[in-house]
DNA sequence: GCGTATCCTGAACGCCTGTTCAATATGCGC
DNA sequence: GCGCATATTGAACAGGCGTTCAGGATACGC
């Protein structure tokens, strides 16, 4: 028993820590420059493995890209469900772009995945849906913080749309790492964009909210 | 003296014709796709000659980023010191960044520059000259905004930031088609949040700026 | 006119790298 | 234990593409 769980998983194993592997790759290397022999070595199998697996290298970078969107999803979901109000929830938004938890040095593959979604119609399907998932995210817990009285905002479609793009293009700052942007400025120009677009009054009360 | 000019700049203009060719294969294939053989094709001459003039196909890019950088840049100043007051120049630089002018179709490029910018030195360079330049106009327009009493920050710095930052999401937005952005949509959003950041009263007057 | 420097070409070279494939190992059902 | 399906490997293959190069055209100085 013992003996099959293992070895029907090995496989298993191997094919993730291939994915993992390629995640890896493409974050030091970028897309344009992930090999299969790069993959390999990082996953410490054969480059023919690579193949069985995903049947081409496009198939190993797009399986990476999925598991990139979910893996960011479901960490986001779980740590924003543990938020108290939607004050809080917002702030948490902004900490989380701004690079804590699982989104810690990934805007760097975002802009890769952004210029990669000029082309490819994978990346353009993952980068839409992590996009949407996002703005979702925010319209909620801004419509949350409306019907709650805490937020006041003059057109809350629009400011959803222009703090999510706020979010992106002070990323492109932050991964390019420009002298003065770091992750406490990043929180700190949101969040007041954030207060003049929505009339927030109330701080952020410091509850479950990381450090 | 008519054949010693011809011959003079004849290749001059071929080396120009080149540079311009790698700035279409680039904009068509992105950075990674493009190929010496395309940009040959496109140029109308052989392979060889486009590695006469710049050493290799790195050189070629790195050329096609610098004439780029240029051209944007000259076409933009030149304009901006034709419109009228502050509010018009700030105005401008909406419709500018949303596409009139120099700037159509190149915010696709300024994604894959980013993504390069990561890796390649000389991206970077040219990103963040760019970047400056802009931010620096931004900052004169709105000084002289804030000279002139139709603009009151609360925090002038800052709201260059954002600004700048706001019109990079946005842009990431457009240059993937995202769909319900559009030009119209980007200058809107970004003048509404200028608005709400600079406390502008008087709206622009319909002056120089194009139609 | 002639030599020379510059400009330009097209073919050949050679490397890099994704993919294929035949061979081998592994574990499971029977 | 045996055969079969699944995994895994490493080497060989093949195509693409950047770069080199030997040769030729062009125009200029003398």
């Amino acid at each position: 028993m013992a003996r099959a769980a293992l070895a029907a998983k090995a496989p298993e194993e191997r094919r993730e820590r291939i994915m993992l592997a390629t995640i890896a790759v493409v974050r030091e290397r970028g897309f344009a420059g992930t090999r299969v022999a790069d993959i390999a070595l990082e996953a410490g199998t054969s480059q023919g493995l690579v193949l069985y697996h995903f049947g081409s290298l496009a198939g190993a970078l797009a399986a990476c890209l999925t598991m990139l969107e979910d893996e960011f999803y479901e960490d986001f979901a779980h740590h924003l469900a543990a938020e108290d109000g939607p004050v809080e929830r917002l702030r948490f938004m902004a900490e989380l772009a701004a690079g804590r938890g699982a989104a810690v040095g990934n805007w760097a593959l975002w802009l890769e995945l952004w210029a990669r979604a000029l082309r490819d119609p994978d990346a353009r399907a993952v980068r839409e849906s992590q996009d949407r998932r996002w703005r979702a995210a925010l319209r909620r817990v801004i419509d949350e913080g409306v019907a709650a009285g805490s937020f006041s905002p003059s057109n809350s479609a629009k400011s959803v749309l222009r703090l999510a793009a706020l979010m992106d293009g002070l990323a492109v700052q932050l991964a390019l790492n420009e002298p003065g942007m770091t992750t406490r400025k990043f929180t700190e120009l949101w969040w007041e964009s954030a207060v003049l677009e929505l009339g927030i009054t109330e701080p952020a009360k410091r509850g479950k909210s990381p450090r």
